[in-house]
DNA sequence: GGCACTCCGTTGCTTTAACAACACTTGTGT
DNA sequence: ACACAAGTGTTGTTAAAGCAACGGAGTGCC
């Protein structure tokens, strides 16, 4: 169990599944009232109506269950967007923008002010899935000069910049925010714009 | 388990009454959909995450869910009003017709016209959780005579009143509705009104 | 210092749920 | 008449969750 909290979604124990949705939402739901560091294990799991042992099995500490419901949120964002079965294009780079922003704007709606592990956790988390999926494009584009190089730029890149959107008091919305951002994040992927299909 | 779905709300294994929980909402909501008549026990079973031979082992049949989930929606209407815990009074008795008439409205709004199953379930459910509250209460008077008689008579009284009212077009509130009620059934208790603690 | 308290992470054992498979009934249509 | 689907209950086996209990670590208190 500890070895693979990688949720594949489908084709999973029920239980499994259940026990994953109710010690998220409790966790969020403490978190919303709390704080992330004053929340206990047994917070979590008496919320859930979770065994404190059953946590255990499933996840190594409460760090770990953060990581985990990052990680399953950003996803499911980008499943919204069917972004993982598409090809690279400038609207599917310009969705991949908008979604970050939505999802940092969605966590910090939820994080009490200044938790750093908060922050961390979800930046990392956040550039880890932007790189593997910019990697996935550019690697099947096939012209393009070291992808992994443009991976790592491009997800500090679209990282860094929707953070400065959504640390900036009254910003723009992230659609138009992403129509700022979007030149720059190609030129940081420096392709030559003919292999990049307008839409 | 086939012996015992009567509900201790406390002190039961979480999984159970999750379990419950679940097959419960799924199939109130597809009730809801389709009617009771045309809900198999895959559809709820399906619905709810719950393996089918799991509902076997808490249910007989989707009949017995019913049955279920009525007997447990009336006692949480009557735990919600504080009435197992009290004594007899007018007050409580007022209070217990209207919690009848409001458990009758909320299923009412559930149940698609004219499935007879519904009625005669819910009647029969309601009908034997107000005999033995009302039992009870004269028990505890001591001076009542014939208690069983008139919890019985009592029990009839109410949900004939309360299903007639919620059958009547434009009808009034229930709380209006019981206060003309209440004489009627007090009167059925056939007891000396010097028995009977005003408030 | 000693004491009470709370949380942590882990263990052995028990109970419950999942799952696949089975025989059986009840239509439905061709 | 026959296959065919779809639902019903039931079974044996496996995996997950519950549970009580443990030692250890930190914190406050007198």
């Amino acid at each position: 169990m500890l070895s693979k909290p990688v949720e594949l979604t489908d084709k999973l124990d029920p239980r499994v599944k259940r026990t994953h949705q109710l010690l998220a939402r409790a966790f969020v739901d403490l978190i919303k009232e709390k704080g992330f560091q004053a929340i206990s294990v047994r917070d979590i799991t008496a919320r859930a109506g979770i065994n404190r042992a059953t946590f255990y099995a499933h996840f190594q500490d409460k760090y770990a269950l953060l990581d985990y419901y990052i990680r399953e949120g950003f996803r499911q964002e980008i499943d919204k967007r069917m972004l993982n079965a598409c090809h690279f294009s400038r609207e599917n780079l310009r969705l991949l923008i908008v979604a970050v922003c939505e999802f940092i704007t969605t966590t910090h709606a939820h994080c009490v002010p200044a938790e750093i592990k908060f922050e961390t956790s979800i930046e990392a988390e956040i550039k880890a899935q932007i790189y593997s999926l910019v990697l996935k494009w550019l690697q099947q584009l096939e012209g393009a000069p070291s992808p992994e190089l443009a991976a790592t730029s491009a997800s500090w890149a679209i990282y860094g910049l929707a953070s400065r959107w959504s640390h900036t008091k009254e910003h723009a919305s992230a659609e138009v925010f992403a129509e700022q951002a979007l030149p720059l994040v190609l030129a940081n992927l420096s392709l030559s714009t003919a292999l990049i299909q307008n839409n």
